[in-house]
RNA sequence: GCCGGUGUGGCGGAAUGGUAGACGCGGCGGACUCAAAAUCCGCUUGUGGUGACACAGUGGAGGUUCGAGUCCUCUCACCGGUACCA
């Protein structure tokens, strides 16, 4: 697919076949060859070992990996193969994510049924994945569009149905009115079709939910179990879980005086309820709806609302809009009647699709009031307005009443005000209130009659019984999270279980009967310009079935699930391969998972939904624990340089980088760019996340046959750490690519004496020792770093050193061999989860039998080596470095200060000034602080 | 809009409150070579200074601390998510 783009850059002059040369081809083939005669990553269920499960997201079969794909299963098998390394029953599986929109829009571009595209990129990317080299159990490998796989899902789903936790009910999708089809949001682009350009509507249609919101306290609580997810993660799905407290409150409504409906809404301010003024309520609101039936200018509105499309980031950034609907509410503690207004910014799916506007305290309807002039009252103040009110003797007459305040403000610190400052004080806030902004924050209840003078708690405990015992409101906790819409109405996903039938309504699909097999002979649909709508939707005849109840004439549901389903469930299948149920008690072995690595996209929803699922099984038995994951790392983006030219049209033609030549001044500054093709200078834009429509993808088997697997993990591994983006420099490649031929060479030459003396710590003199120092300390670092940092990056950055170290030690004498041997096959084992293949070879050139690396031993440092006898502080005046002393590590403090004091620099730095202070930190820094 | 994250030399990044710039790339200089490539060696934050060295410096503005890239407050820019992309 990235044709005309992989020239190749080598030399053309044939060398000197060199025996002794790294070439990676030969190497990897040969690591990889040994791997699949062994079956060395297959694993079964061992007692006697403690396991760890590593698994990786899934990957989408887009057609190619791309450099994403590599970084995420390089991280993977980088911590399998140290944990196996360590002595763990390591399983890393693989499948495939194959069900989803991109094989339908595929399918409708090249008039093909989508199974087929699938299954033809599964086989292509698999060939792929292996030519990395990945420690990948295969025989567990399955895809999630087999019947064999989906058949347990809809039967988990039947079950659910049966237990009341699926239900269906109406809820509102993109419409595209020319298509006559369902959007993903991803298909709407500013409000219209993406293929047909029509403006988007709204439309509600009955669709299937799955109860998370039952689940919605446990998985807020289960955050506090995963001490080993990243925090990141989990105060995202705090806040999307969105757990509050507060009042429901019911107004009574009325329409020209008949009363109607009433309103519910849920606050979590019930302090500012004497603050209301008005309700909004959303445009699909039923009161809403019968409203605009009297009034054409608001059914006008409520129409034009409509419009568009139902992504909460387009909701949210509209421009507030709102109209009467002429209905009146009756505020339930005062009487008090307040205009009813639909608002655009209220949205049915949120709590009871209305709210109570205290547009004093709010500022979205600070807002909204300020557009439509509706009244702002102001019913709590900052305790220091209340502090200012009585320093000047006020009476306290703007409703504040003066009992319940002195009860607030006993033993108050009133001091800081005097007369003048405290008007000031009064105005300000009240200007801030009426002209600028709400006053959002907590206070002191005034204007609300006999709650005047009550804090937050105060208030809602009054408010709360008070309601309550008159039946119009009552305390509740709420939650933002919504139930799971697993309704899709596309082809190319797992049919939803159930027959509708005219006598016994919805009716799930026995047991016996499944699974439903989505038919993947679909390539006629696809013809022409077919496609667009489901081919089980628009054909008369699948859908045509019996009712398993009654028998009669009934149809099948022809929406397909979400494919969040299918991803929410394949890690446990992993743990039980042909197991004739959904998973069998192997995955109690197995689960739950040790080391989950995926992107941080998938931070909220697939891991919410992969959490919610794994509880289903342990409610329905097939596993024991609570959490399908102990620990997760979320990975950046791999992102790269951009390069265009504008076309005549105005429009920008990118090129890939492979294809540029990159310009820069004396000082390497990048000062512009070329096409190799014909010289001429490109533009140079930003450095963006890899994809087609900046054309800025590297595609990794490009990269494997140039460099070799080794080299490509490598860099990804060195380039940045695993949770940051990565950015792709195929100079930075070429760079690794230099260190493993010189890790090779260095190798091989040691090795060329195949005499290996034995390190006797004992007879070592000051070079040697202090060659294996750094070397036990970089195997106590790569320990540290790989195993509980993650911090590939620098793990690497030490054995880079190491090499340089050992590259400067020419040391030929019989210790000196003895360390340097000691140090390469350090090397070999700590290098082996990055670059496996080169770590098999050398293995075995420094000569050991041929052997799966991973059954060595992990290297330990040894803590005699790592003794030091001196160390280096660094002397600051007032922080600021001004010597560096070295010392014994045993001295004391006095000795160190002494030592430092005596510096020139401290002394000439110290002329004039008086010691006021001297802190020394032993074995880091002295710090004089001088004045 | 809301939630989360990121910001350090020419570039990717390092520094787990204690010597800012490890390691790699790029650049400059040198060795080797008929030459080039490859390889190896040295230098490489900025400003001033022959130099020793001095001053400045981690998106911006404040703050805490003996000491802040790191912690706190505000702010700007960019990235991810925002319930039907996966």
């Amino acid at each position: 697919m990235a044709m005309g783009i992989m020239q190749d850059n080598q030399a053309p002059t044939t060398p000197e076949p060199d025996e002794s040369a790294y070439r990676p081809q030969v190497v990897e083939a040969a690591a990889q060859g040994y791997w699949t005669t062994q079956r060395a990553y297959e694993v079964t269920e061992d007692s006697a070992r403690p396991k760890f499960y590593c698994l990786s997201m899934l990957p989408y079969p887009s057609g190619a990996l791309h450099m994403g794909h590599v970084r995420n299963y390089t991280i993977g098998d980088v911590i399998s193969r140290y944990q196996r390394m360590n002595g763990k029953n390591v399983l890393q599986p693989m499948g495939w994510d194959s069900f989803g929109l991109p094989a339908e829009n595929a399918a409708i571009k090249n008039h093909t049924a989508p199974a087929k595209w699938t299954y033809a990129n599964i086989d292509h990317m698999r060939g792929q994945l292996k030519l990395l080299g990945y420690a990948i159990d295969w025989s567990r490998e399955f895809a999630t569009s087999r019947p064999d796989y989906y058949r347990w899902e809809q039967l988990m789903f039947t079950r659910l149905l049966k237990k009341g936790m699926a239900y269906r009910k109406n809820a509102v999708v993109n419409w595209d009115p020319v298509d006559q089809t369902v959007l993903a949001n991803e298909q709407v682009i500013d409000g219209r079709g993406w293929r047909s350009g029509a403006v988007v509507e709204k439309r509600e249609i009955p669709q299937w939910f799955l109860k998370i919101t039952d689940y919605a306290q446990e998985l807020l609580d289960g955050l506090d179990t995963l001490p080993g997810w990243p925090d990141a993660v989990k105060i995202m799905q705090r806040n999307w879980l969105g757990r509050s407290e507060g009042l429901e409150i019911c107004f009574d409504v009325n329409d020209d005086g008949a009363p109607v409906e009433p309103i519910k809404v849920f606050t979590t301010r019930p302090d500012t309820l004497m603050g209301v003024t008005f309700l909004s309520i959303a445009a699909e609101h039923p009161l809403a709806q019968h409203a605009g039936q009297a009034r054409p200018l608001l059914q006008g509105f409520i129409e034009e609302l409509r419009r568009g499309g139902v992504s909460e980031a387009e909701l949210e950034t509209q421009e507030k809009r709102g109209m009467d609907t002429g209905l009146r509410a009756v505020h339930p503690i005062t009487g008090e009647s307040l205009p009813v207004y639909v608002a655009n910014f209220v949205l049915m799916n949120y709590g009871t699709g209305a709210v109570m506007a205290v547009p004093g305290h709010d500022q979205r309807d600070w807002e909204f009031a300020k557009r439509y002039s509706l009244p702002i009252k102001m019913v709590v103040v900052d305790r220091s307005v209340l502090d200012a009110l009585r320093e000047i003797g006020h009476d306290l007459s703007r409703g504040v009443g003066a009992d319940p305040m002195s009860a607030a403000l006993e033993g108050r610190q009133t001091d800081a005000y005097d007369t003048r400052s405290a008007v000031q004080v009064i105005e300000d806030f009240e200007e801030r209130v009426m002209e600028q902004c709400a006053f959002t924050e907590r206070g002191i209840l005034v204007n609300s009659g006999e709650y005047d003078g009550l804090d937050f708690q105060q208030a809602l405990d009054a408010l709360a019984t008070r309601l309550e015992a008159e039946g119009r409101g009552q305390r509740r906790v709420n939650f933002r999270l919504r139930d799971w819409g697993v309704s899709r109405q596309r082809y190319w996903g797992c049919p939803i279980p159930v027959i509708y039938c005219a006598k016994c309504g919805a009716v799930p699909v026995p047991e016996d009967q499944l699974p439903v097999v989505l038919p993947e002979d679909v390539a006629e649909a696809y013809s022409g310009a077919g496609g667009v709508r489901s081919p089980i939707k628009a054909d008369p005849e699948w859908r045509k079935t019996t009712c398993p109840q009654c028998g009669g004439p009934a149809e099948r549901e022809t929406d397909t699930f979400d494919t969040f389903m299918e991803s929410s469930w394949y890690y446990a299948r992993y743990t039980s391969p042909g197991a004739n149920a959904q998973v069998d008690e192997r995955a109690n072995y197995w689960l739950p998972v040790d080391q989950y690595i995926g992107g941080i996209e998938h931070a909220i929803m697939h891991l919410l939904y992969f959490r919610f699922y794994h509880k289903l099984m342990r409610d329905a038995g097939m596993v024991h624990s609570d959490e399908p994951a102990q620990n997760l790392l979320c990975q950046g983006m791999v992102i790269a340089d951009t390069f265009y030219r504008t076309t005549a049209d105005g429009t920008k033609d990118w090129i890939n980088p492979a294809a540029i030549d990159v310009k820069r001044d004396d000082k390497g500054r990048v000062v512009g760019a070329v096409l190799k093709a014909d010289g001429k200078s490109v533009q140079v834009g930003g450095t963006e996340k890899m994809s087609k429509s900046r054309n800025n993808g590297i595609d990794p088997q490009i990269m494997v046959d140039k460099y070799g697997a080794d080299t490509v993990r490598l860099f990804s591994m060195f380039a940045a750490p695993p949770e940051q983006s990565l950015e792709w420099s195929e100079a930075g490649v070429e760079g690794m690519s230099r260190f493993l031929k010189r890790f090779w060479r260095e190798v091989t030459t040691h090795a060329a004496n195949p005499d290996h003396p034995v390190t006797d710590p004992a007879a070592l003199d000051a070079g040697q020792k202090a060659l294996r120092r750094q070397l036990h300390e970089t195997i106590q670092k790569v320990g540290d770093d790989f195993g509980r940092r993650h911090a590939f990056n620098t793990a690497i950055a030490a054995l880079m050193e190491l090499l340089n170290a050992l590259g400067k030690f020419n040391d030929q004498s019989e210790q000196g061999r003895a360390v340097r041997h000691e140090a390469l096959e350090a090397m070999v084992l700590l290098l082996n989860p990055v670059v496996p293949h080169i770590s098999h070879a050398l293995w075995q050139v420094l000569g050991h039998a041929q052997g799966v690396l991973e059954d060595q031993p992990w290297p330990q440092p040894d803590p005699a080596a790592l003794v030091r006898d001196t160390a280096t502080l660094a002397v600051q005046i007032n922080g600021k470095l001004r010597a560096t002393i070295e010392l014994p590590v045993n001295a004391s403090k006095d000795e160190a200060e002494a030592l430092a004091r005596a510096q020139p620099q401290v002394v000439h730095f110290l002329e004039g000034l008086t010691v006021r202070k001297v802190i020394v930190v032993p074995g880091k820094i002295v710090n004089i602080v001088a004045g």
